[in-house]
DNA sequence: TTTAAATATTAGAGCAATCTAACATTTTAT
DNA sequence: ATAAAATGTTAGATTGCTCTAATATTTAAA
């Protein structure tokens, strides 16, 4: 098990390298608030115990050891969002910051615990799937609500932000995983699309907004 | 707020000054598992920061500052263990090392609720008082069982250790908080005490054991 | 009371993680 | 196709926390 610092790096390069299987030092730097050369030295540390494979000017990418480790890494920050939600009450725009906290915790019994507690969950509060112990992961991404075509109805199924800021501003849209809407207009200047929810109100999303919640139809 | 190293020199000082109101910085070391170096550079920085007294060969002394930070860290430990006990249900001779990872988490609203979970609990699982969250804490030490005269019966309240091996012994004994327990013999040479239990089988345990061991008549 | 033992401090070094300043490479735009 | 912009690397310094080796102080013993 590695530092704090590194479990840190590990789960950042999963989580931004997942669309392309890569991550520039620079989107790296940015994310994890640190500069350019504090990356590079680390990164050059993850490559010499065989986390990361990188050559300088190229993208980096997790090893086959590096991948188990974040995969490590996100049940447990998925597992303590869930708990933290299901058992202690909490709302799931405040869990993110101490989920962060708690999937440093190095101890297989209380996620074990927590794991049977929550009767061996696939979803995180926000729909994220929950990697199981052996890092197995059942993903079944949907449709971005970006994509969804005008007259169509579906099902949110997850949002892949954590942030405060933006679950506040769904939950003060009144959007939540498992309602069902649809789409009434889609703008094709600035891409925003008009929803029908079962609130009755009509609720418009930007675009940025959209294309981070995930339907199925 | 401290780094994490610091907030275990801060606890570890308040347990160990608990007795006489300092602690020798090679006590602190021993405890600590570091060098006498490192512990005096340390302690020039907690004194820099006012959180201990410190004056060159004289003990370390908790300031008032340094005191509420240990009793805040003292309170999210106990609350922590006593968590892990009732709500993941795991023993009170595991809870310890995951406690010390718990402790350190940053989140008044976590701890609220795990307060509120437990119903605003006033001991922990091996019977040592939790800090409320002013830092006040309501302590009644009784008579170590080393002290109580032959003949006596009373009720052990706590255990002044946490550490597993020694609770694996009270368990392999099968004494735990609450039992009633009677004082058969003492022995003059080594200080070792016979007890008669509730499970009818008589107990022996040497002074070093029974020293940790708190009851009330 | 001088010596020996125990305890504490200082000096100097190393590693992890970070930074700034200077320089290098790659990509994009004119 | 060259200049400009974006991106990445190297060098060297800093801070937190730790170490070993050498030195100093206090306490206990002969």
């Amino acid at each position: 098990m590695g530092s704090l610092t590194e479990e840190n790096y590990i789960k950042s390069i999963y989580a931004l390298s997942q669309a392309t299987g890569e991550v520039y030092v620079s989107e790296l730097a940015k994310k994890l608030e640190v500069k350019l050369p504090t990356v590079n030295s680390m990164i050059k540390r993850l490559a010499a115990k065989k986390l990361v494979a990188y050559a300088p000017y190229q993208g980096i990418k997790l090893t086959e050891k590096g991948k188990k480790e974040a995969l490590g890494i996100v049940r447990k920050h998925r597992l303590a969002e869930l708990f933290l939600v299901k058992v202690l009450g909490l709302g799931w725009e405040e869990v993110h910051d101490i989920a962060e906290q708690l999937e440093h915790v190095n101890s297989s019994r209380f996620y074990e615990r927590i794991d049977e507690l929550l009767d061996y969950p696939k979803f995180d509060p926000h729909g994220e799937p929950i990697p199981d112990s052996s890092g197995k992961i059942h993903a079944q991404k949907g449709t971005s609500l970006s994509d969804l075509a005008e007259g169509l109805t579906a099902t949110i199924t997850a949002v892949t932000e954590d942030e405060k800021s933006f679950l506040d501003h769904l939950n003060a849209k009144g959007l939540q995983i498992g309602d069902s809407v649809t789409v009434m207009k889609r703008e094709f200047f600035d891409g925003s699309i008009t929803l029908q929810h079962k609130s009755k109100k009509e609720i418009l999303l930007t675009h940025q907004v959209a294309e981070r919640i995930w339907v199925e139809v």
